[in-house]
DNA sequence: GGGCAAATTGCAAATGATTTGCATTTATGC
DNA sequence: GCATAAATGCAAATCATTTGCAATTTGCCC
């Protein structure tokens, strides 16, 4: 699975980088989406440059390697992407956990704006912000 | 209704200035969230201050009068607060141009989310981006 | 309407996230 | 291994947003 990344990386003319294959282990363990700093915080040695994880985090992105979680915070995150399982997010305002929703129901949605206003939907953004299971006690 | 605004701020002990209503007057007649050098740029004369208007717009946003609406542009924008309307938007990345989504049906989802994990959701954000029905022609 | 204290504004400087230029280092194709 | 292109680190720049403070305006009482 790690060549198939590798693939996206030479296919599009890029490298496999040290630097990006580690930012992939990152953020492949991570149970939610990260930050830069983060990120680069996760690296107990030889702490990268934030510009470098900055840059591979727009060139992730745009190969569809990474997606990118936008919490309001000031501050974007980015999570692993997995087309397969579409994901949204609660964030807690107590304790600022942050966790996954998997399924999504906005395909109707979808339909109906395309229905009455012709807009073709590509993607969307959707996050919930409240109080968590644990914190509500 | 002016003065029902006027009200929200007198109950909190804020005053209701010139600025503020222009705010209001200009929030009130845009069509799609505006930022805040776009709300400078509304004024012809005497334009205000960038941190009085990002002052204004968190008061008004934390008395519940103005929305904020962040579509990832490294930006925030705000729009009057429609409590009896709740609102998403639809962005096209061919033309720019933002329209409303008026109805929502996160309803459902909202209590499977709770039901499943105990998360008391209080509120969301969902934007769709795609493209819009002039731009697909 | 005038006067005073409190709230608001403008201006300049600070902050924090993100981007960019450039010299040095690393990866890739041969 | 070598030459070349791509990637990285570092410092400085940029952009949105925030903050401190002095000057101005507003709300309120007379």
């Amino acid at each position: 699975m790690t060549n198939d990344i590798k693939k996206v990386f030479r296919n599009n003319g890029k490298s496999f980088t040290g630097l990006r294959s580690s930012l992939l282990d990152i953020l492949g363990a991570a149970s939610s989406p990260l930050s830069p700093k983060e990120i680069r915080d996760s690296f107990s040695l030889n702490k990268p440059d934030l510009a470098s994880i900055y840059r591979n985090l727009s060139l992730m992105e745009s190969l569809g390697i990474v997606d990118c979680v936008d919490l309001g915070e000031g501050f974007k995150r980015y999570e692993i992407s997995r087309p397969e399982s579409h994901r949204h997010h609660v964030i807690c305002r107590s304790c600022g956990k942050i966790e996954d929703v998997h399924e999504c129901g906005l395909q109707e949605m979808e339909k109906k704006i395309f229905r009455t206003t012709g807009f073709k939907t590509e993607k969307h953004r959707l996050e919930f912000f409240g109080v968590c299971a644990v914190c509500r006690k």
